[in-house]
RNA sequence: CGGGGUGUAGCGUAGCUUGGUAUCGCGCUUGGUUUGGGACCAAGAGGUCGCAGGUUCAAAUCCUGUCACCCCGACCA
C-alpha cells in the first residue's frame, strides 16, 4: 500500500503491532463492543451476522450428516459435574456458579455450563436403552461460560457462542467413523467457506479434551505466524458412558457401554478470519461468507438518474448476491474506505460515465483491481468474480503458511527459528510428555498436533534424541 | 493470576511536575456549497476529568483504595 491513499489511517498497521491490528479492525469494523461486564463482549449487528452465516451453513451440513438439535440447560448440578473425573479436573478451574435463587441459598450449587457432556451423559443414561435407540446424534447451539483470566474479542472471551455436538452409539467402529465424519464437515467449511487452509491431526496426550481418549483438530496459521486451534472432535470412548451409568441391550441380549462423541467449532472462528486475511485498510471477508458481499456506491448520486441506474442494479442482483447501497450523504471516498474497513468483497461503482457507457466498475477488496463490467452482464460476472476472490484468498492464506512452515532437527534450530521468525515448526518427537513440557518451557511453544500427513524430518527426537515416534507441528498460538 | 501501561465529550488528546475559569482535533446537529479514494464554509450542541474515600478555603492535578481496558507471560475454544 504505502505511497498511495489507500491506506486507512485510523488502524495501527498490521506488521507493526498485530494485536493492536486486531484491536482496532474488530471494532472499527463495527463487529463488537465492550460491555460492562468482565470478559464478556457485545456482538453487534455486523459480528453477529457473520456468526449467523456460520451457523446457517454449519447447522445444514450437520443434518446432512443426521445431526438433531436439542437444548439444554445452562446450569449444570454440581453433583453431575463431578460425575467423569479427568473432565472436573479439567474445567473446575473455569467454572461460574450460581449459589442463589433470590436472597436464598441453594442447597446444591449450580455451575453455568463450561460444555455440556455431563448434561448430555444424563439425559442419554436415561434415554438409552436398547440397540434400537443408537445412535443419537444431538447437536446445540448455545454460549457457555469459562471464567478466563485475560481475553479478547472472538478469540478468548468468558462467554462464548459455539456449538457442540455429542452423539453416542453401538460400538467404537461406529463412534470412530463420526468422529472422524464431523472433523471433516468442519475442514471442509473452514477452508472452501472461510477459505482458511487447515493442518489437521491428532492432539497430543497432554493437550486433548479433559476425558477425552483422543482429539482431533484442525489449526490454521495466522498471518503473524501463530496458531490457532479452529475446532476439534473428539473421541470419548466408554469413560463418561460408565460415569454416568449408561447401558443398552445389544442384539445379542447383552448388556453393553456405547460409546460417545463429541465435536464443537466456536466464535472464535471469526477471529481467524480476520487475522488469517485481513490487511492494513481492515478485514477482508470471504465471499461465501460475508454478510454483504456486493456494496453498490453511486457516484454523484445527487445527479439525476444516477440513484436510480443504482437501485435498479441492486434490485437486479440481490436474488444472487448479498447486496447493500450505499446512499448516505458521505462522499464516494469515505465510502470505499468504510466498505474496505468492513472486508466487503466487491464493491460496484456507478457513476454518470457508467451509466453512459453502460457498464459498472467493479472493484475486488482483496487486490482492489478494478474490473469494468457492461451492465448487461453483472448477473453472470458478479458470481464469477466472487469464485475467483474465495480461491485467490485460500491460496494467498496456504503460501503464507507454507512461507513460515519450517523443518527442524535440533533444539537449537528450532530456538533459532522460533527466534528469528515466527511459524509452524515441523520437528520429531518420541512421544514423552517431559519432552513437550521441556519444549514449552524453554521455548513457548506448544505441540499444535501430530498431523495426519506425516514426514520424516530425521530419526530422533528433537528433544531427548531418542527415536522419535512421529512428526509434530510445533508453534506458538492463541 | 504475575509483570508493564492507560483512564479527561462518541473517538483521539492538552493540562497534572508547581492545586485556583476544562484545551485542541475528529465526529455529531442545522444551513449552504460539494461528490470517480476519508470535501469545505458558517453557526451550534455535547463534560459528575473511570469510581470511592482523604488532605485543602479550593482537587483533573496531591495521598490511599478500587474498577475497567490494552500489551507481555501462565490457562483455555
Amino acid at each position: 500500500m504505502g505511497n498511495d491513499k489507500n491506506f486507512v489511517q485510523e488502524i495501527t498497521n498490521r506488521d507493526v503491532d498485530f494485536s493492536q491490528w486486531y484491536t482496532d479492525v474488530v471494532k472499527k469494523a463495527e463487529m463488537v463492543d465492550y460491555s460492562p461486564v468482565r470478559g464478556c463482549m457485545i456482538y453487534r449487528p455486523y459480528g453477529y451476522a457473520l456468526w449467523e452465516n456460520i451457523q446457517g451453513i454449519l447447522d445444514k451440513k450437520f443434518k446432512e450428516v443426521g445431526t438433531e438439535n436439542v437444548y439444554m440447560p445452562m446450569f449444570i448440578p454440581e453433583s453431575l459435574l463431578q460425575k467423569e473425573k479427568d473432565h472436573i479436573e479439567g474445567f473446575a478451574p473455569e467454572v461460574a456458579w450460581v449459589t442463589h435463587g433470590g436472597s436464598e441459598e441453594l442447597q446444591e450449587r449450580l455451575c453455568i455450563r463450561p460444555t455440556s457432556e455431563t448434561l448430555f451423559c444424563d439425559h442419554y443414561a436415561r434415554t438409552v436403552e436398547s440397540f434400537r435407540d443408537l445412535p443419537k446424534v444431538y447437536n446445540q447451539w448455545c454460549s457457555v461460560v469459562r471464567w478466563e483470566k485475560t481475553t479478547r474479542p472472538f478469540l478468548r472471551t468468558a462467554e462464548f457462542l459455539w456449538q457442540e455436538g455429542h452423539t453416542i452409539h453401538r460400538d467404537e467402529k461406529d463412534a470412530r467413523e463420526k468422529t472422524m465424519q464431523m472433523l471433516e464437515v468442519y475442514i471442509d467449511f473452514v477452508e472452501n467457506y472461510l477459505a482458511m487452509p487447515v493442518i489437521k491431526g491428532q492432539k497430543t496426550e497432554k493437550e486433548k479434551f479433559a476425558g477425552a481418549i483422543n482429539t482431533y483438530t484442525f489449526e490454521c496459521m495466522m498471518h503473524d505466524g501463530k496458531a490457532l486451534q479452529s475446532g476439534t472432535s473428539h473421541y470419548l470412548g466408554t469413560g463418561f458412558a460408565e460415569a454416568f451409568g449408561i447401558k443398552f441391550t445389544d442384539s445379542d441380549n447383552k448388556l453393553k457401554t456405547p460409546h460417545q462423541t463429541s465435536w464443537g467449532v466456536s466464535a472464535r472462528m471469526i477471529g481467524g478470519i480476520i487475522m488469517v486475511h485481513g490487511d492494513d485498510s481492515g478485514l477482508i471477508l470471504p465471499p461465501m461468507i460475508a454478510p454483504v458481499q456486493v456494496n453498490i456506491i453511486p457516484i454523484m448520486q445527487h445527479i439525476d438518474g444516477v440513484l436510480d441506474k443504482a437501485k435498479e442494479i441492486q434490485k437486479e442482483i440481490r436474488d444472487i448476491v448479498r447486496v447493500k447501497l450505499d446512499d448516505s450523504d458521505n462522499k464516494p471516498g469515505w465510502k470505499f474506505s468504510q466498505s474496505e474497513m468492513k472486508g466487503i468483497p466487491l464493491r460496484i461503482e456507478i457513476g454518470p460515465k457508467d451509466i453512459e457507457a453502460g457498464q459498472v466498475v467493479v472493484v475486488r477488496r482483496d487486490t482492489r483491481e478494478k474490473i469494468f463490467v457492461p451492465i448487461s452482464e453483472i448477473k453472470s460476472e458478479l458470481p464469477r468474480i466472487m469464485e475467483t476472490m474465495q480461491k485467490d484468498m485460500y491460496n494467498r492464506a496456504l503460501k503464507h503458511r507454507e512461507e513460515n512452515t519450517y523443518s527442524a532437527q535440533t533444539m537449537e534450530e528450532l530456538e533459532n527459528i522460533m527466534n528469528t521468525s515466527q511459524g509452524f515448526v515441523k520437528a520429531m518427537w518420541c512421544g514423552g510428555i517431559e519432552c513437550e513440557n521441556k519444549i514449552k518451557e524453554n521455548l513457548g511453544v506448544t505441540s499444535r498436533c501430530i498431523p495426519f500427513e506425516q514426514e520424516k524430518v530425521s530419526d530422533k527426537c528433537i528433544c531427548c534424541g531418542n527415536t522419535a515416534k512421529e512428526m509434530v507441528y510445533w508453534a506458538k498460538a492463541y
